[in-house]
RNA sequence: GCGCCCGUAGCUCAGUUGGAUAGAGCGCUAGCCUCCGGAGCUAGAGGUCGUGAGUUCGAGUCUCGCCGGGCGCGCCA
């Protein structure tokens, strides 16, 4: 249950009954009012802007709304107090048995805790990390990966139909250097001396691929025009390229639903001259002549025609090119045609998530899937990823394909483990650059966010095994901590701030999935963390804030009732966002 | 030249999708270990939210201009 709804519900409520009794005019309840927490504490638990963005649809001061809506609400039963503060603001302070009931309700649906209906009935098609099958996956794909799987995995707590979707980029001209760059290492399997000209992969991943081709091939393919071998080779070379991909995917825990080949399943369709011709029904398409870019201009730069989409017509700034001076189709014109068939597969809503190297192209994909859906309304959205930094201590890791000192996502899976990577790309906003330490993000201080939260984690189940030494016989099983009197921890603010802590993870989870922010979760355990182990700490100077007393049983039940849901919450979080919360440290 | 992203404490960054007196960590200053795990905790100092207008009851958040940084800009993907 997410309380802020419930009190939203609950003012929607009265303002029907005002409606009905003529006391306000129907059209306040077209108005988006909003129920949220206060940014102070000291204003309550639960604020609401009604009175204010209603004044206008009533004609009526704020504060006389305001005053008609405190009087209903303080007869709700869990409301223990309201108060009309500054312009209008509608404060309610709620019962201390309403958070005790919401520490019951966590102990009872455990790790499931905020799950939610929010986008019952939407399909939502989530497309991440799509990397080239060029090559092994590097960090920056990785955090793709981690931010849409996220992502997917917020949606699909929050009740979405989420299918999690990768497209393999392998109809370019890159997959037949690929091609050109594994037949060398095949050469030199089978005892050629080789040299890796400019311009094609000279990465050392490509020789078992190379020994594989001459282990299945022989010096069959030797001494053949590129012609003879080139789709072969090409075939097989992507197909271990994406196996070492899937690899990479599975060592860091992630995994995708559907794989779209862009040449199988798009190209060779005729997907793409679908799309075209629907644009061109509806008069996008046309030849034309592009004009230069102002500012630098390619030395090369001369006018041609080119089949152009009309993108303009969509918010573009330039229309854009569909097919190449040779004939063959843009990259953009197989995208598009992809995108096409995510509409048509009819999801309500599609996101992709992108490197920011990509932050060019949006708007015309955009373009391309407004003038693409026709009438339904499918809303697309893509989310950027930045650049990840890698460093050493402070020191920026070199990296250069050249020299052979690239890091690849494996490498550093391999080293600091999965869990602690993932977190770690969740620890910035996505359209920010983030920085990946080596030597902190493996360090045991409150520095480390994950090692932090994890000891969080840790901290709780360190006290339930302390309780049951400290107090043998206790049922400590969440169904019978959900039944103790739980009204014991009123008493004290802190154990009541922390359960108004946890009572704010559904809305926090509904929120991160509607903005498609999955580091708002890093960024929540990380505060529930640090207030959990204050709390703990304060129970080395004020004996009531201690957890476990052996000389009080049911106090001590209460309040290891809250430890446990810490715990359920905290392992939820790590959970959703592919990480194991640990049991010790 | 155009488009997009970013600009918040000395540093690294959050900021509840327009709410009330803008927060956290690091660093700095001053404290706290006979006591459920000090792998930590408490307090303090530190801000014209790049800048100038606008929108309105209200702007770090929305709109426009300017400044600074980054990325991108036809036949690469």
């Amino acid at each position: 249950m997410n309380l802020f709804t419930f009190f939203r519900d609950a003012i929607s409520a009265i303002l029907g009954r005002l409606v009905s009794a003529g006391t306000l005019p129907a059209t306040v309840l077209d108005t988006r009012l909003t129920v949220e927490p206060p940014r102070d504490a000291s204003h309550g638990d639960v604020s609401s802007n009604a009175a204010l963005v209603l004044s206008k649809a009533a004609g009526r001061k704020p504060r006389e709304i305001a005053e008609l809506l405190a009087a209903e609400l303080r007869g709700h039963p869990d409301v223990a107090g309201v108060e009309i503060a500054g312009p209008g603001f509608i404060n309610l302070r709620l019962h201390p048995a309403f958070w005790t009931k919401r520490l019951a309700d966590i102990l009872t649906a455990g790790e499931d805790y905020g799950t939610s209906t929010l986008g019952a009935g939407k399909r939502v098609n989530v497309e991440y990390v799509s990397a080239n099958p060029t090559g092994p996956m590097h960090v920056g794909h990785g955090r793709g990966a981690v931010l849409g799987d996220a992502l997917a995995a917020l949606l699909a707590r929050t009740g979405h139909d989420v299918t999690r979707e990768y497209y393999i980029n392998d109809a370019g001209g890159q997959v037949d250097t690929l091609a050109r760059s594994a037949y060398l290492r095949y050469r030199e399997a089978l005892g050629e001396a080789i040299t890796i000209p400019e311009g094609l992969y000279p990465g050392e991943y490509l020789k078992p691929v190379g020994a594989a081709l001459a282990a299945r091939h022989g010096r069959a393919l030797l001494d053949k025009p590129e012609a003879a071998w080139l789709a072969l080779i090409r075939a097989e070379t992507i197909a271990a390229m994406m196996a070492l991909i899937r690899d990479d995917l599975a060592a860091l825990g992630v995994r995708h639903d559907v794989f779209v080949s862009e040449r199988d399943d798009v190209v060779a369709k005729g997907k793409v001259e679908q799309a075209v011709e629907s644009l061109r029904r509806r008069d996008l398409v046309y030849r034309g002549v592009l004009e230069p870019p102002k500012g630098e201009k390619p030395d090369d730069w001369e006018p041609r025609e080119q089949l152009l989409f009309r993108a303009t017509a969509f918010g573009d700034v330039v229309d854009r090119p569909l097919q190449k001076s040779d004939g063959t189709w843009t990259y953009f014109a197989s995208d598009m045609a992809y995108h096409h068939g995510k509409v048509e597969r009819g999801f309500d809503r599609l996101i992709d998530v992108w490197g920011a190297d990509h932050k060019g192209y949006v708007k015309r994909m955009e373009a391309a899937v407004k003038a693409l859906r026709g009438d339904r309304d499918t809303q697309f959205e893509v989310k950027l990823c930045e650049l990840v930094n890698l460093l050493e201590n402070g020191e920026p890791v070199r990296m250069s394909k050249r020299s052979g000192t690239f890091v690849t996502l494996r490498e550093v899976i391999d080293r600091v483990g999965a869990g602690v990577v993932r977190f770690i790309m969740l620890t910035r906003r996505s359209e920010q650059t983030l920085d990946f330490d080596f030597a902190k993000v493996t360090e045991q201080s409150k520095d480390n966010p994950v090692f932090y939260v994890q000891y969080a984690h840790a901290r709780t189940r360190s006290v339930m095994r302390q309780a049951e030494t400290a107090l043998p016989g206790l049922d400590l099983s969440a169904a019978a901590l959900a039944g103790v009197p739980l009204d014991r921890l009123q008493s004290k603010a802190e154990f009541v701030a922390l359960i108004k802590t946890l009572a704010f993870w559904p809305r926090l989870l509904e929120s991160a999935a509607e903005t498609g922010e999955p580091h708002r979760v890093a960024f929540f355990l990380y505060d529930l963390a640090a207030q959990f182990h204050q709390l703990w700490t304060h129970g080395k100077d004020d004996h009531e804030l201690r957890i476990v007393v052996a000389e009080d049983r049911d106090g001590t039940l209460a309040r290891l009732a809250l430890v446990r849901a810490v715990g359920y919450v905290v392992a939820s979080g790590l959970r959703l966002i592919g990480v194991e919360p640990a049991e010790s440290m």
